[in-house]
DNA sequence: CATGGAATTGTGAGCGCTCACGTGAGCGCT
DNA sequence: AGCGCTCACGTGAGCGCTCACAATTCCATG
């Protein structure tokens, strides 16, 4: 009989199945996009985590557009998935609420909304940039430049708040002209650099919301007869790749997206066995990688994380 | 009446619906490694051609093993999906026949089966490298290290050919001695070029089979007094983003990876609707970037294609 | 040897949909 | 008015599974 059904090769039909248990076995993924930093790596960890427990995961890209994000929970919620991650959302307070409320259990990443059953994820974005801000003290340097976004972003504004906490923690006063803006990639770090430097910024370290932004001013600088970091020390923040594949490498707080991809992706098969209560918040901590761009540089190949 | 529908908001059930008309309006992607280069772009432009035509898409990460790969294939025949895409499969020939058999549409990228039906999208690996030679033997280099991956693979081999068509066609003879590999990360470009170095090898070019490994090779060089591109041109291949954010920027034979993977869904969907027949190839070629790795440094900010 | 209870096997309803079919209304024509 | 036609609508079977319950088997015990 289990001989016969091995033989003939028979696959119960997963509608059929789904139909009377009312379950998927899948659960939704829904980021910004797929293919800006960050997110492969977590999906990469919702997927290992989903492919452990015999879940599949639907790929939602939303491209940044609310509607887009409401239209692929709507069309997730069709397709019965048992769970849903969200990463980013770009909705407002209302209709995300709104949304997940007809799509059960629904783990947040980087979203805080007031009044919604759903665990929360959270990166430590503000203790990150202070840790960033506390590094940089330590070396010496006493006027740091913050480099943010120059649109409203949830993300940026918590690093922006980590900065100032930091500069409170090792008594340094906060000085608004010390506050530089820009797009959130490498022209716009470029570019917010250049405007200081001709405005004639007086500054010995700088601290960057992103990579791509940090990497652009390190690139104007290193072009322009500032040294880094003998002159100027330069944090980034993400980890991403790039960051030690530039000269010098870039110090940077980089975050475990791994970890959060997997931790965001137990926490929903948590909820779905029914062994967690909702309303968690979990934090995950980043870690700070002292590399050439803020400390004097050391032998190469002591600093290459890169195992070839 | 329809009124009411949308009232009580209705949503037919996909369980049912899928039961009686066998169809799913799900699709399979499957791939080695989300998070590695190239691939997140590709299922970027998967996932906007399944939007478009209102089917969304399982993404399975096979974490580059065959078995897994295998359990995926099988996964995704058991929640019934419409078809499948699968990117450079790393199952053998026959593996990979009989787990497509009871797939129906499948498209396979950047893989070449013999005897199977299925469509196939496949990258100009060997004309791209071709160009990146011809473009080395415009600029006045006769020395070209083709720089590969120590372990066998269809892609690397492809460019390889491609290294040696180019050769052919500007008449430089093939030099078994500038051939030299590594790991096909940044590590393995800076080890190999290390090694090429201290053996003393006579080079004024280099083509990576990648822009990792070119990243690496360039940093080798730029810390050991060789200058980029005075004394060693430099070309690598896969358009990256990390390839304009190096210094000097480096030249790349770029890969239209969005439109891949745009072009493998749209494929797909026509085997869906019956409009294509079986067994298509489709060639998408790459196109050269030059930039300041091969060519002598021009104004920055007419090179930086960052829009910020 | 009879009998109770556990274990195994068998049966059928129903999950929510689609699709084929049947019924009846509606229409234009003679 | 009567006929035949089309079209709208209602009805019911069936997709393949699970789960509750009935039927049957089997063994251990009095």
């Amino acid at each position: 009989m289990r001989a016969a059904i091995v033989e003939l090769g028979y696959r119960p039909n997963s509608f059929a199945r789904g139909l009377v248990t009312n379950q998927s076995l899948v659960i939704g993924l829904v980021l910004p996009n797929i293919s800006q930093p960050y997110y492969p790596e977590i999906a990469r960890g919702v997927e290992d985590g989903a492919y452990e427990a015999d879940y599949s995961v639907f790929l939602s890209h939303t491209a940044s557009e609310p509607l887009r994000e409401l239209r692929a929970l709507e069309r997730l919620r069709d397709h019965r998935v048992d769970g849903v991650i969200i990463c980013n959302s770009r909705l407002d307070d209302e209709t995300l609420r709104q949304a997940i409320s007809g799509l059960s259990p629904v783990v947040l990443v980087n979203r805080r909304v007031p009044q919604v059953s759903s665990t929360v994820i959270w990166t430590g974005y503000d203790s990150g940039a202070a840790m960033a801000v506390e590094h940089l003290y330590a070396i010496g340097r006493r006027r740091i430049v913050y480099l943010g976004f120059n649109f409203p972003n949830e993300v940026d504004d918590a690093r922006f708040r980590g900065y100032q906490a930091g500069l409170e923690r090792v008594g340094l006063p906060f000085d608004e002209q010390l506050v530089i803006r820009g797009g959130n990639q490498f022209r716009g770090g470029f570019d917010a650099m250049q405007r200081a430097h001709t405005s004639g910024i007086e500054a010995d370290a700088l601290f960057a919301t992103n990579d791509l932004m940090a990497i652009g001013a390190m690139r104007y600088a290193l072009t322009h007869g500032i040294d880094v970091p003998g002159d100027l020390a330069i944090v980034g923040f993400g980890g991403s790749d790039v960051s030690d594949m530039v000269t010098p490498d870039l110090t940077t707080v980089s975050m475990p997206l791994y970890l959060i991809g997997i931790t965001a992706m137990q926490e929903l098969l948590q909820l779905l066995n029914g062994t967690n209560e909702q309303d968690r918040q979990l934090n995950i901590e980043p870690e700070l990688l002292v590399r050439g761009s803020s400390v004097a540089s050391m032998d190469f190949s002591d600093l290459c994380r890169c195992s070839g």
